[in-house]
RNA sequence: GACCCCAUCGUCUAGUGGCCUAGGACAUCGGCCUUUCACGCCGAAAACACGGGUUCGAGUCCCGUUGGGGUCGCCA
């Protein structure tokens, strides 16, 4: 039995979940799945000041909606600070660590210094060997990690491949801080061990760190786990995604009226790929996904196709989930379900959003008599209204109401009127609507049901 | 500034040395359909950043340049 595989995605819970969030979440749970492992949330809050319980929850849910909850309850870092202490601990009696006790202006002024003199602005280990007995009074010591300082590190990343970093290119990071608690490197060193993960799949922007943290495995003699650093994921104009410039939270997507399954097909799509493939089920990226062309460069938010993908998926939604969704955003009354039954698909194939999808609805929840424009009443001449009378009388004759018999007997009424058909349809879709444009007349006029369409062409024709 | 990463149509991408006259999708433009608006269908325009190698042959491999990004916290 080879052991399972365990991804994790780890946000840190200062604010919402944006798509680049998502996507890492995504891509974690699509790899999980598909090798039948163990997708896992863990909520990296071990700065107390800046997290939130709101940002909590606006993560859970977010992924919730999605569809992307883990497969256990989430792991709080915080819950685990004594742990990480202990392995710190342990690290300092080992020697691998020592404590450190600059001052943060004097850790200012050496970076400072390096930046003036052209080199890279990190620690240089002042207390690496220095007797603790020669600290300074009145200064509570972090403790730091005493990085290899000669050879060089590879990894073997998923994504990028093989990356290598000298050593001394690295400085000797804080473990704990002077207050005792353990920093971000320190606890995801020790909860990925801990929780057993095989496969870190983050952001490009931790690549840095995973040199860090695989110094640390080896100090601990753990063997450290696969890594795979997708890249970032930029606005459409090409800059850094951030919450003043493109990053919406994911429930802002939901707001705007996308399908979560639409999102999630969508950010599958961007940085990874399966041949041509551009619409595909959860299903089939989870069979596909097996952590292999995914790109390397970053790419760019296109609310465009967003918005194609979600029109496709929109096609695809059924009675009972358009009453969920319109019910949620607008008041139904009980006459407008038959009509809206009927005007479904016409509903469907318009919309490109659920917002659009809502307000292109209202044509069936109206209630007489309708508002019409001045732009539609300007196009209405007094025969139009004649025609609309005798049409009312021809549909009053009707027995039964389907859309090919509506049709017919349009066509068949302008053809003995000797008329145009669009000189019928316009009128009456402004008798029926109020607007010039709207979906097709004989499809309109179905979905209404002939009682209300015979009503809506009285109000006009009077 | 140092280190690291990246680079195919406007955008997302296919491409793993000959199948590339560089394919698909979105967006754009044109046409068809047509009662308007959409949908759908057909078509067009549109890219290998640049310069050197390697090779019989390079979008694909190597080097450099340029451009973009990331990291350099007692944040994560």
């Amino acid at each position: 039995m080879t052991k399972p595989i365990i991804t994790r995605f780890a946000p840190s819970p200062t604010g919402y979940l944006h798509v680049g969030g998502a996507r890492t979440a995504l891509f974690n749970m699509l790899f999980a799945r598909h090798f039948d492992g163990l997708f896992l949330l863990r909520i990296e809050d071990t700065d107390h000041k800046r997290s939130s319980r709101e940002a909590i929850d606006a993560i859970v849910d977010g992924l919730d909606w999605l569809g992307l909850s883990p497969d256990k309850k989430p792991v709080f870092q915080s819950m685990n600070l004594a742990r990480h202490a202990q392995i710190a601990k342990k690290l300092l009696n080992e020697g691998k660590a020592y404590l450190c006790f600059c001052s943060a202006e004097e850790l200012a002024e050496m970076r400072e210094k390096a930046l003036a003199e052209k080199r890279s602005p990190k620690y240089d280990g002042r207390w690496r060997n220095r007797d603790p007995k020669n600290a300074p009074a009145g200064v509570s010591p972090v403790v730091r990690f005493k990085a290899p300082q000669d050879g060089h590190l590879l990894l073997n990343d998923l994504v990028q491949g093989e990356i290598r970093v000298a050593n001394e290119e690295l400085d000797d990071m804080v473990l704990l801080r002077a207050d005792g608690s353990p920093t971000y490197m320190l606890s995801v060193v020790v909860d990925d061990h801990d929780m057993q993960i095989t496969h870190v799949i983050r952001g490009d922007d931790h690549l840095t760190n995973a040199f860090r943290q695989i110094m640390l495995f080896n100090a601990l003699g753990w063997s450290p786990p696969n890594y795979a650093h997708i890249p970032l994921i930029h606005a459409s104009d090409g800059n850094k995604l951030s919450k003043r410039h493109g990053a919406l939270g994911i429930e802002a997507y939901k707001d705007l009226g996308y399908l979560p399954e639409a999102l999630l097909n969508y950010l599958a799509r961007l940085g990874w790929s399966h041949g041509d493939d551009e619409v595909f089920s959860l299903t089939e990226a989870i069979s596909w996904f097996d952590g292999s062309n995914i790109n390397k460069s970053a790419a760019r938010l296109d609310l465009n196709k967003l918005n194609s993908i979600n029109a496709h998926y929109i096609k695809n939604i059924n009675f009972d989930r358009f009453m969920r969704i319109l019910t949620q955003r607008k008041e139904v009354p009980p006459h407008a379900i038959d009509r809206l039954n009927r005007g479904l698909p016409g509903l469907l194939n318009r919309s490109k959003t659920l917002n659009e999808l809502t307000e292109k609805a209202a044509i069936y929840l109206e209630n007489r008599p309708l508002k019409y424009t001045k732009e539609s009443l300007a196009l209405v001449s007094v025969e139009d209204k004649i025609n609309m009378k005798e049409l009312s009388f021809v549909f009053n004759g009707l027995d039964g109401w389907d859309q090919k018999m509506i049709e017919e007997n349009i066509r068949y009424f302008a053809e003995r009127k000797g008329i145009k058909l669009g000189e019928i349809a316009r009128p009456l879709r402004i008798a029926l609507t109020g607007f010039t444009s709207s979906f097709s007349i004989f499809e309109l006029s179905f979905a209404l049901g002939k009682k209300e369409v015979l009503a809506r062409i009285n109000d006009f024709v009077t």
